[in-house]
Formats: structure tokens, C-alpha cells, sequence
DNA sequence: GATGAATGAGCGTTCATTCAT
DNA sequence: CATGAATGAACGCTCATTCAT
């Protein structure tokens, strides 16, 4: 096994096990049990459980991140770069429940607490695909007037608490819905 | 000191600990001496930590309803009922900012678990104003036609996200924009 | 209620919660509840909990050692007193079977280590009939020659672990067998 | 040191603890600075402090069983069997007086009640030599007939007392004396 | 590098005892 | 006198982290 797959394992081990247990179900111990390794070479590539934690929290993003840029239509009217990333979101989540469900575990917690201010949406620097959403949109009038903040507030969340219920088992959030939704969230910030 | 001050005491403390520091940071005895009791003292009042915490959380969830039902426009157009439950709820995390912490820490903990469907809106039994509304506003065609789930979703997420942000010092959330992000959450949702 | 009242109310319900709970399973706050008193009222007639428990063993043996005192056969002769003291202690303690308990939780507890010598036949210094008759039969070569202590535990032993047996429900020991139990320990030490 | 010597140290640590002191007077952190070892090694070693206690009865036992099964004289006249088995209680427990301390702890206290129906002699499925011996007696008329529970206690009481007073210091047991106590016994079952 | 045995601070909880009322 | 609310030391147990092998 190379050093690349055991980094792997471990942080595949990790994801699972704290996103269905709970960051508290989730001892260092089980996690190297899980990811078939020792204890004490978790900390060979991870210097700590908060950097392990928070590691898998980017890595994830990272993904994300990709999976919405994958066909993005650049260029293309406000509302449909709006509605790509809106389905988009969704998408990724229910294909990637686990995903979703640690990054629930880590924002209601102390590791989130510095990252709270990008809730999904992460300044990563490169290419923020939401930002320039926001400013096209702003400029052109497409939108109503307010600070990002609220716009990416209106945007997201009532898609990101409709995923949670799906996951849970709550409701079905099927394709239909899903657009019903994030129509909704467009009338929500449409000018 | 009176048998129900040391109560309101611990209750304080602990609310004012959990919300801060989260459910890890707030061990018994921190919150003993916080609220300036012994440890064996929260125990004559309290069955268990769950217990505190469970109890913290109905008595706050009282208040709230409390609040949004003073005042309540019984009768009144859907539109109005809307905006001043919206309203309130702003109104009320934001002259309550360590209850809204609070609420969002119980939420993502197990204790939450069981509570998760209604986030906010209990179904407390008494006076669901919530269901009321969206049976009357479904019914009279005033909504887009959807489950309740995603009604209150997109009633109910982006106003908490934003008292979040507020809260947390990110944004300043004053009267008018409370306002356009409540009609902003009402366009999502109007027919 | 008189002072007397109050303090037999809390011997019995220290007694009978000891006995069955064990002396693990009786806080004093139990035992108080139980006698129908304040807590700290227990503790302006008793010392300690300790004292408590120590005092309601020494009463306890008063009581048993009064019961074999009753109609003792004085002068007559060494068998005779022999089973007397035998079928008196069965008869003594099934008829009261939370005193038997409560002595076996007494004698294997801290508290229980100085009275250990003294298992049942403490030397009260009044009217130690076992010792009595320990000499006399000695002196008469009725009973093999050996000292007190094991003469004692030939004596006693077998029945009080018959006793305990019927208590806890494995064996039913009745009169005959009793006596069949007391003739054996005859046996053990006549010479 | 080895694996297995820090189980060792553990257990002998505890067992000395438990009999000296009480199970009361040995909490974990004790036994752990006893053995010289953390108190979290303890519970890698044993789940919990129960499977500590009913761990060391059960080697314990063992110990003693094998003990008497060394040289039983099988086959031979059941008085021969009775003596060997009654002296070599004795022999053991005077030769190993901690483990006769934790004995009496153990079966008076909660994890002991399941065992107490076979106070020293547990049926350990293997080798009955105790039944064998009661059955054997009883059929060839050698003993009185009672119920094998009775025969035990006449057999095992005395000696166990006597064992017990020895080890607390307040008898000398010494050879000729043991035999004296087991040839009582023996007179007492005897038909 | 990899391992997992060892550690001990820290947790939630209990309960004998005290003392203000 | 009687009460029971208040106390806090002590308990059994967990788990992130270390380090000898």
C-alpha cells in the first residue's frame, strides 16, 4: 500500500464514521480501526484529530467546488448560471450524502466556527464562480439590492435545509422538487 | 437567594456557556461555577445534563412562541401573517442573540436529533400558526404548491442564516433589510 | 411523635433498606425519606452513618441475644442448652429474616471488621451463656478439647449458612431438618 | 515489562487492594498507582471494573480447584476423599490467605450473589469431586441424609470460619488443630 | 515508517454531611 | 428542634496523544 492510499483510508474512514456517528461517536482509535491502520499513524499524516478534521472539511470542498465548476456555463444569462449551481448543489449532496452530513457535523462545531462565514461557499480564491454570480447580477439589475451576504443567504439556504430533510429521510426531494426549489430561491433575489 | 433563582441561575449560566462555547466546552462544573453553585446543586434541579439541556431548550422555544403569538394578526391576510411572523422571529433572535446560539447548538447535537424536523416551529400542540398559515395561503392559492417542508424552508432558512450572520458579527442586519430579506423569503414562496 | 418514635423510625427504615438494598443501595437521603424525616434530623440522633449502622447492629444483637436469654434452660444440661442455643438462633432469625441480612451486609463491610471476632456470640459481658457452656462441657469432657473459637465455629457456622440459604430461597429449611442440622453440630463437637 | 506481566501486576495490585481494604476501598485510581501502571491501561486489560473483580475470582478459583485436584485420591474410601478435600481448603487458603480475603468480599457483595449458591465449591463443570463425594456417601449410607446444600455447610463451614479467624490473627490454625476441625466436620455428616 | 500499549486529564454523576432557615 | 437545599470530594470510565519498539 502506498503512503497516498493510506492517507486515503484514513480520511475515508474519518468521513464515515463522523459524519454517521457524530463527531463524538467517532474516537481516533475507531477511525484507525476502520481505515485498517494504527493508531499512531493517523498523526503521521495528520498532526492532529482538529487538523484531520478540518482537513477532510477542504478536501471535500474541493470537490465540490470542482463538481460545480465541471460545465459551468461561463458567460451564459444570470439565471441560468443561478439555476446550474442551484440543481448543482443539490445534486452533489444527495449523490454524496456522507459529504453533506460531515459538513453538517463540522459547522456545529468549534472546528466550524472560524470557517462559519463561508458556509458553502468558500472564498477559495480561485475562480468564485459565486461572487461573480452575485456582482452580474447586481450590476445588471437582476437582483434586488443587498449585501452578498443575504443574496448568497436567499440563494442557499432554503436549498441546503431541503437536502438536510431528504438525507434524513424526511421528505423525498425529487428532480421536479429540487427545481421547484431553487425556482423559488430565483424568485427570492430576482429583482 | 430564593429556590428559583439558583435555578434561573444554572439555567443562565448554562445557556450563556453552551451557546459560547458549544456543547463540548461547557463541562457541569464550568457551569456550576459560573452560575456560583456547587456541582451536586444543578443535580437537585436537573436529572442530567440531557435534562438541562432539553429543559433549556423547551423554555426558550416557550419564550419564542410566546413573543410571535403576543401581537399575533389573527385573521388577517396571509401576506401580513407572513411578514410578522417573519419579522418576528428576527426581531427576537436578534434581542436574543444567546438563544438563537443556543438553538443552533441544540440543533446539531443528539439531543436535537429528535427535534430536527421542526426546526424552529415546534408543534407545540397549542396554536400552530405556522401550519395554519401555510394550509390557508396553500389553499387560497397565495402559495406555490409544495410540501410544507420546503414552504417553511424557504420561509424560514434564509432568515435564520441571516440572524446568523448578524449575530456572529459578519453583517449588520437592521430594520429595512430584515424587511427585503422577509419579502425577499416572501416572493420564494407566493404563487 | 415523640423523640423515641422518630428515632425507631429511622433504625427500621435504615434496617430494612440496608438489608435489601445492601449497603450500596441506601443513601441517607433514601433512609430518611423512608423513615419520614428530614435528612438532617437523622443526623441529631446518629452521629455518622457509621454510628447509624454500627447502632442498629448492636441493637439488633441485644435483641437476638435477649430472645435466647428468654426461657434459656439454666443448669440443665450441656446438650440440652446446646440445642437450645442451636434451633433458637434458626428459629430467631427466620422469623426474622431482614436482621439476618442485614447482620451478613454488616459483618462484610468496613464497619463489620472490628466486630469480627464476635460473629453472632459478641461478649456482651453480661450473661455469656456461650462461653457458659463452652467451659462447662469442656470441663466435663463432653466436648472435644479444643479452644473456644473453633468449638464456636463447629457450633455455629453450619447453621448460620443453612440460615442464609433458606433466606435467600435455594433450600427450605424446616423444624426437622433445622433440628436434623443443629444434632449435626452436636455431632461436630461432642466428644 | 510485557504484556502479560502488566496484567499480572494489575490483577495482583487489585486483589490485594480488594482484600485488604474492601471493594469499597479500592477505586480504580488506587489499584492503578498500586500496580504502577495509568488508569486507562487498566481497561485495556479489563472492560470494566466488574470484569476486573469477577476476572480475578475466577483465576482465583481455578487456582484453588486445581490445587485440591492435585493427588485427589479418586477411587479411594470417601472418608479418605472428605479429609483430603477439608485439608487442603485449609492448606490453600493458609498458604494464600489474599486470595481467601477477596473470596469473602466477593461473595458478599453484588457480583457474588449470583455464586453464592456454591460458595467454595463452584460447579465447574469439570470434575465434581464435591458432588461426586455427596453422592457417593450418600448411597453407600456412609452420611446422614439431607439435601447436598446441608451436607456443604456442615462440611465447609467450620473450616472456612476457622480459616477466616486464623488469617485475621486471632487463632493459630496449625496442623494437628486443622485436623481436629476437619475430623469434626466429619463427625457431623457421618451417619 | 508503522504500530498500538500506555497515559492521565477530564468528564458526568453520586451522596455523606453541613447549616441557614 | 427539624428541615432539605447546598456542597464538593470522590468515583468509574473515555479517548486524544505519545513514544518505545
Amino acid at each position: 500500500m502506498t503512503k497516498q492510499n493510506k492517507r486515503e483510508d484514513i480520511i475515508h474512514a474519518a468521513m464515515t464514521l463522523l459524519s454517521e456517528q457524530g463527531f463524538h461517536g467517532a474516537p481516533m482509535s475507531t477511525i484507525a480501526e476502520k481505515a485498517g491502520v494504527g493508531v499512531g499513524s493517523i498523526y503521521r499524516y495528520f498532526e492532529s484529530r482538529d487538523v484531520l478534521i478540518k482537513t477532510i472539511y477542504k478536501e471535500e470542498e474541493e470537490e465540490l467546488v470542482a463538481f460545480l465548476l465541471e460545465k459551468y456555463p461561463y458567460g451564459h444569462p444570470v439565471k441560468e448560471c443561478f439555476f446550474h449551481i442551484g440543481t448543482g448543489l443539490v445534486d452533489y449532496f444527495i449523490g454524496n450524502p456522507m459529504d453533506f452530513k460531515f459538513s453538517e457535523q463540522f459547522h456545529n462545531s468549534p472546528y466550524g466556527e472560524a470557517n462559519r462565514r463561508d458556509r458553502i461557499f468558500a472564498s477559495t480564491g480561485r475562480a468564485d464562480i459565486f461572487m461573480e454570480l452575485y456582482k452580474r447580477g447586481i450590476s445588471m439589475r437582476v437582483f434586488k439590492n443587498m449585501p452578498p451576504t443575504f443574496f448568497f443567504n436567499l440563494m442557499f439556504a432554503p436549498i441546503m435545509w431541503s437536502v438536510r430533510d431528504h438525507i434524513l429521510g424526511m421528505v423525498q426531494l425529487d428532480k421536479s422538487l429540487a427545481r421547484l426549489i431553487v425556482a423559488s430561491c430565483w424568485d427570492s433575489v430576482k429583482s
